[in-house]
DNA sequence: AATGAAATTGCAAACGATTGCAGTTTTTCA
DNA sequence: TGAAAAACTGCAATCGTTTGCAATTTCATT
């Protein structure tokens, strides 16, 4: 490996001016400057990582928390485009995740003793006093699809998103609409209380049978909750699922059953994946801005770091789009 | 943060005798030891990463090449699966991949720059020098899904899966069978290898035409590549898809078309993702088994990464199974 | 040419951990 | 009890880079 002093040496100049030199700082010589910064590619000259890192106690590099298992594509989607933002700053990313079976470490332990300048928690039990912690230190962390009260967050914008979702329910002819929401969390809130606020807008009833408790990413649970719903005295025209995922999995468990969709029950999902738009008939969906939202949250967790006593945190809401699809129809008996 | 010195200061001994406590080396006294440790925790302490990189140029890190967009379910679940397996071990993954826009740094660079202690190589352009030079390197390297001459390889076992997938359409009682492939390379070609034993084997006839070059991961493409297979004069009666993402989003557009499947040709997917099962109807496919490729992967990097010397370069194949689907059935006109 | 300011440069001390070597203590055994 | 062996501990150097300070050079100005 080619050291500082290696191209020092090479040049007649002493570690200090390579550094500078190869830093670009102002109280560097520009003649010599050149002449080191080629020496330095003719060498093949790459700095160390860790020298630096332990050195500036900067290290490049943003830790990513992800809990869950990543092959849900809203998540891998967004892990995506976190990526390209973050390499565009110059930044590595690295997995971090309490190990399993041995239980020692806590995020802000593995966090802080990577030098990690930054963390973005894609993932995570929001609720667990580790996640909590690591928010409140002063390693800057961004939140997303939560929200934290004084941290930086982006989601999704799942109020409009339930309430555009119903307009669209609703200009089809449905009055009798049910929500399957997922696990409790900031998001499952936010779409009940776009749930009922939709409902009043239009003047739609919204009982309780109406509002089932159920989970994301779960097919099986979906479809149970959609069988219990049609089993009621007066079953809904039209379901909100938590997700595209599950909605796509029930609806092969409905049709397998000599339910059909949308004939006999309308079906609305949520995230808006692209396996969603190719069955058929295509989910109808509402589909988030996964590009954006990164985006935000990489321009969040970036200023943190940049400049940690000029930022204030801020929750940033990133609002999606519905897109129609042969699920929704008009209910046979409105 | 907590320093060893402080622990020294603490305990009353010196950095040496902490760093040996803690890292339970033989050659410390076990009465010590013991406070040692008791008062590290009390303090909190952790190592710094980076100082002990910086002297052990160990870094218990693992880079993951990974160039493409992360949305595939095959290679998310890949991911997933490896995460698990080297955090067992203690190692962190870290995401390296050249900055798109600053063409600065090859990935051997970028993986020595960070002391990692291996590669696992999930998703490459492997005809690039740049991969090749990493795998040549003297960093530990692990590639999936493609055979590099003298480096540790994992592949699934795609000759075979094809040979499997013949016999099952066979059975079926097709005998005109096409198979659309995907981008050249090791997977390609071995598949290709398979489709040709498996034809020769049960004397099926596999004409040029038959044989066509498409896309992975490439629905539209897969879709035209069909409509085009059925165009001909005597049209295949079951298409061999490169994988399931195509496979699901093709028969969406032939259904669109008025093309019924099975009705009216057979389709088979592979990889056996999830979703793959859940549409209507369920894909015809191969499933790999992308836990046990994980950890075969995992297991040679991590051998040698602890035995350098020890160890030599292996190449692993792993099979999956067929899965009966709605997507094949006997052909209309055999 | 002398002077002071400005521009460069080098010295040396960090950053926090590990480790060979030597020195000290303890143990063992005669 | 004494000497040798074993067990333990500390010193100090080292990993590669950055940076405050001081020293040196360069330059403009008179």
């Amino acid at each position: 490996m080619v050291r500082l002093k290696d191209i020092a040496l090479a040049c007649g100049v002493s570690a200090a001016t390579v550094s500078r030199a190869l830093n670009g700082r102002t109280d560097s010589g520009n003649k010599t400057a050149a002449e080191i910064c080629r020496t330095a590619k003719e060498m093949g000259y790459f700095p160390n990582a860790a020298a630096r890192t332990l050195k500036t106690s900067r290290s490049n590099n943003i830790g990513i928390l992800y809990e869950d298992r990543m092959d849900h594509e809203y998540f891998s989607a967004l892990l995506n485009e976190l990526r390209q933002c973050f390499e565009e700053g110059g930044y590595d990313l690295t997995l971090i995740r309490r190990s399993a079976h041995s239980e020692e470490g806590t995020y802000l332990e593995r966090a802080s003793r990577r030098s990690l300048d930054g963390v973005a928690v894609i993932q995570a039990d929001f609720n667990s006093a580790d996640v909590m912690r690591l928010a409140a230190s002063s390693i800057p962390t961004v939140i997303l699809d939560h929200a934290y009260e004084g941290s930086d967050c982006v989601m999704c914008d799942n109020q409009a998103g339930m309430e555009e979702i119903l307009r669209a329910v609703y200009e089809a002819g449905h009055r009798k609409i049910a929500f399957i929401r997922g696990e409790r969390g900031t998001v499952t809130r936010e779409r009940t209380n776009g749930f009922y606020k939709g409902c009043a807008e239009l003047g739609i009833r919204a009982p309780g049978a109406y509002m089932v408790d159920g989970h994301f990413h779960d097919p099986a649970a979906c479809a149970e909750a959609i069988f219990h719903l049609l089993a009621l005295e007066e079953p809904p025209t039209c379901v909100l699922c938590p997700d595209d995922f599950s909605c796509v999995g029930a609806m092969a468990d409905l049709e397998e059953k000599g339910v059909n969709v949308p004939g006999d029950i309308s079906l609305v999902g949520y995230d808006g994946i692209r396996l969603a738009r190719m069955v058929k008939p295509p989910l109808a969906t509402y589909r988030q801005d996964i590009a954006r939202m990164a985006r935000e949250a990489a321009d969040l967790l970036l200023e943190a770091i940049e400049d940690p006593e000029g930022h204030t945190p801020r929750q940033i809401t990133v609002g999606g789009v519905f897109l129609r699809g042969g699920t929704l129809s008009a209910p046979k008996h409105p």
